[in-house]
DNA sequence: GTGAAAGCGCTAACAA
DNA sequence: TTGTTAGCGCTTTCAC
């Protein structure tokens, strides 16, 4: 493991605590002494063991990011907003993928509680409404911000964007533009996020009189295949959908996929409109009205939140504090 | 912190070293010890604190992926393939951004000399050609594999994808699909595998008489910004290009963008192909020929090489594997 | 099969 | 201003 202070200390005739506190710009040091042992620590390139500083420290210099996936426009934006206020703080950032598994989203938080991260950001994964890991998680005080898919029912700080009224502008998009049958797209039951643009959606369906029909809500899954055959099915029945709303980016470049497949010509015989961060919807064919999700601003607001928590007094933690910040609604041919 | 294996072992009755071998699992201790050990630490939900362990072991179970962007199908996609390994491994990877920054990126792998990760997986970030920061990393014994971005000259494992073959058969389409004048959309200087796919071209326009134009041949920078202006600078002029070849994703997406702003349709006007790993590729305007990755293929290979290296003997570490899978051309719209 | 004790490299009281 | 020392929580000889 090469290099250790204790060599530094004796290579120069001090103790291991100067140069310990050298290395920490310390005012107990002499300015001299801290020259001396800072032009040493470069020669050699000494850098400090992680592991030894973080058990003594009881802070790893580490930070979770959980997340359902990366490949995804949401999610790798979101990680760059994260990393950029990370780089600053001097953290590092440890990336999790759960896959839409609860499963293994359980068993990673499970490892936190080993103090092998000062922090998480998280971003649940669909399935069933179990809570009890995060809940145990914040139970062994290890700080945690949600962004983008909370808990609803957790009290933690959260970053979200403004779901339902996007999914109301989304939907009543398509209505002015003719739709009168409107289908969403929804992923999983329990993400709070979804069934916010779910309710806007509805609302928006109520406030214009347009029919509101049980089919045309689909329930997807972690899974593309199964997705592409539920939305093959809703497109190939009698009275398809002349609208879609997709709640997230996969399922919405997925409803392209089908509707190349099935002939479907967007936005004459169907208009699509789409959660999705992607920066080349303005490239599709045709190109995709999007609600754009402020992933970048929200990774940063998130990883914001939590090192105010991790550096600053307690009073902070028990802020829970919660953050909206807006999507933008691009309107793109797909919506003809 | 919350509970420790002391705190285990009091309650057990049980010396710290017996539950530490029972979590190991060891033969030395009985079936019955282990079984009361791990039913309580079960039900205490305990984890060995991570910081502990790494530093007695001097192995921390991380391993550091640095790329220089993860908003990239190629990066985002090989980080899943990573993870996928590492998952099964019980190792975490943490995640560094170069944003091709190369001062960045040496100061991140200077800090890998602490034994902060077991290991690196890292595609080089463009810019002058600077390897001393890897040597030393190397030189102070962390095992690292590169993969897609390597230093040609620095003796590692390297992941490829067959790149000259590639802008070969890139370019070669492109020709046969009556282009007489053909871009290449360079990245920076120093990059190995930019190169070979350069030296593809060259040769593919050199085997089919078609002529070499040094202006066809745009240097991009790690700027979007510039990168923009520097094409629409190539498609403006006078005797603009009948083809392009991007070199990487921005890149070639970039150059839809500039099509659109100039008003030159594709493929009529301008035929594109491009190396990427885009899932939706085939759902842009129009359809784009890409030289598609195998991203994750990639990343998993090179996971499992530098595991192979940790765990394995130090025969391993000699031998300085070279894995080459051959990325797959896909025709579509986008060259006619 | 189990326990006692040393020590990984570092930080932070406390002494000098 | 600098040095001595006690641990952080764990693993691992070595002794019993």
């Amino acid at each position: 493991m090469g290099i250790t202070i204790k060599k530094i200390a004796s290579d120069l005739s001090l103790a291991v605590s100067t140069v310990s506190k050298a290395l920490g710009d310390s005012h107990e040091i002499s300015e001299e002494t801290k020259k001396r042992v800072l032009a040493y620590v470069k020669k050699l390139n000494y850098v400090p063991n992680a592991s030894a500083s973080s058990l003594k420290k009881r802070k790893t210099g580490n930070i979770a990011v959980v997340v359902p996936e990366v490949a995804d426009s949401y999610f790798s934006t979101a990680i760059n907003g994260i990393e950029s206020v990370a780089q600053v703080k001097g953290y590092h950032v440890i990336i999790y993928i759960t896959h839409e598994d609860q499963v293994k989203e359980q068993s990673i938080l499970q490892q936190f509680k080993s103090g092998r991260v000062d922090g998480v950001l998280m971003s649940a994964s669909s399935g069933k409404k179990i809570t009890t890991h995060v809940r145990e998680l914040i139970a062994s005080k290890v700080p945690l911000v949600f962004f983008d898919r909370a808990c609803e029912d957790i009290e933690a700080a959260k970053v979200l964007t403004n779901d339902f009224e996007s999914g109301y502008r989304a939907t009543a998009l398509l209505i002015k533009k003719g739709c009168n049958a409107i289908a969403f797209l929804k992923m999983s039951e329990n993400l709070y996020i979804i069934q916010q643009r779910l309710k806007g959606y509805q609302k928006a369906l109520q406030d214009h009189g347009v029919k509101m029909e049980k089919e045309y809500i689909v329930s997807c899954t972690g899974h593309d295949l199964k997705n592409h055959s539920l939305i093959k099915k809703l497109l190939s029945r009698e009275g398809r959908p002349q609208g879609i709303v997709g709640s997230t980016e996969k399922l919405t470049t997925l409803s392209y996929t089908v509707c190349n497949e099935l002939g479907l010509k967007i936005p004459g015989d169907i208009k699509v409109v789409g959660f999705s961060s992607m920066g080349i919807a303005s490239l599709l064919n045709p190109s995709l009205t999007t609600i754009t999700q402020p992933a970048f601003e929200m990774g940063k607001a998130a990883a914001t939140i939590l090192f105010k928590i991790l550096n600053g007094n307690k009073a902070d933690q028990k802020a829970a504090e919660k953050i909206v910040i807006p999507s933008t609604l691009y309107e793109r041919a797909s919506t003809g």
